[in-house]
DNA sequence: AGCGAATGGTAATTATGATTACCTTTGCCT
DNA sequence: AGGCAAAGGTAATCATAATTACCATTCGCT
């Protein structure tokens, strides 16, 4: 029993390996071309596997993007809550959120190119994985830690201030790439976020 | 000489409202069902035209959209142009500005619905109309104007400013849009200036 | 060795729809 | 009336790929 199980495990490390690869070969391609003009081919030889493998992996072409886009964010996700970790300072959690975001997208650029090129925002949002709800959720939850301090603006709804945040990252990030990503981004981190700061949080009499 | 004008004025006209009647209808159908799912005879019984002729004016599918879609954004351009009329206070200028687009958009909720259903935004840029360069001027020009007369932060680019308030717009319309349109958005257009504003103007010291 | 699961390779299967070609009809102008 | 220009209708063209089916191969395990 025990060997088959390492057998098990030695599998699912060998499916994590080819996951990964393929969920690189999307990014490469969908990046480049937009999704209706790249055949499965395409990607399982990008990604050296098969096209059987892939439809036993992920069932559909849709759902090989939509899957792949989900993990790509779960990696921000996840390095986000790392990076959260040990800083209590209300303000510095969220400069910190939206420091990572754009380090990470800063980090691996084709993601955003994908988005860009691949993603239909509406079709996205109906594989129920609309801005991946682990991101949302740890930006919703740090969001409402500032309003139950009293720290961010009350004048309009939490959704609001919700959509302030994640527009002012969507656009910058997008920009950044559609303009080459000439300059860093990152660089911009801070002044950007006080810009954000200043705007989201209760203007102080 | 005088009929034969006429009648090329009249076919002008024929030509606009048929237009008009085939813009309209990439509208409705392109915001219901993504690009790649609609096939243009749809398109060409919403209009009540044929597939002629809409290859005859638009050349082709691709066309059709984008052309289409930049129709729209120069509608709310014209509009916006009208309604900075008269305006001289340079934050109202902008006020308006933003208020524009919020009304418009909540007037026409099916353009963000093609957009977000229909439209690649790497696709679209290479269209050369990305953001409509008359909507994206006006927005620049007035961005500008505040810039000079010192009254908008300089801690940043100008860009990065204007990906600001764009990032800001186009999320909250596409979130209001993705949430059912319930609330007017016209009615937050204040509160959300007001945010926006203390994040562009230069702070006082 | 021999089994079994996973993978690879190749060739159907099947839709699907954009784009063209061609011919008919309509409506206006001289 | 006769003719032109625009628009409609129908049926090719022509690709293009997603999805399946089927069979061969590989590799670790017993």
């Amino acid at each position: 029993m025990r060997r088959s199980d390492a057998a098990v495990a030695d599998r699912a490390q060998l499916d994590a390996a080819t996951r990964a690869r393929i969920e690189q070969a999307v990014l490469e391609v969908f990046a480049e071309r937009e999704f209706h003009r790249v055949g499965l081919i395409e990607i399982a030889r990008a990604a050296n596997v098969s096209l059987q493998t892939i439809y036993k992996y992920y069932g559909s072409k849709e759902a090989l993007l939509f899957v792949s886009l989900d993990a790509w964010l779960g990696k921000l996700a996840a390095r986000m809550l790392d990076h959260l970790q040990g800083i209590e300072d209300y303000k510095e959690r969220l400069r910190k959120v939206f420091w990572v975001c754009l380090d990470f997208y800063e980090r691996n650029p084709k993601l955003m190119q994908m988005q860009m090129s691949s993603v239909y925002v509406n079709t996205w949002r109906k594989h129920e994985q609309f801005d991946n709800p682990q991101l949302f959720g740890t930006f919703m939850k740090v969001l409402r830690e500032g309003r139950e301090k009293g720290v961010i603006t009350d004048e309009v709804e939490e959704k609001y201030v919700l959509d302030f945040i994640m527009g002012t990252l969507a656009r910058v990030i997008q920009m950044h790439v559609h303009r080459g990503m000439k300059d860093s981004l990152v660089a911009q981190a801070n002044p950007l976020f006080e810009m954000l700061w200043r705007a989201i949080s209760k203007p102080r009499p």
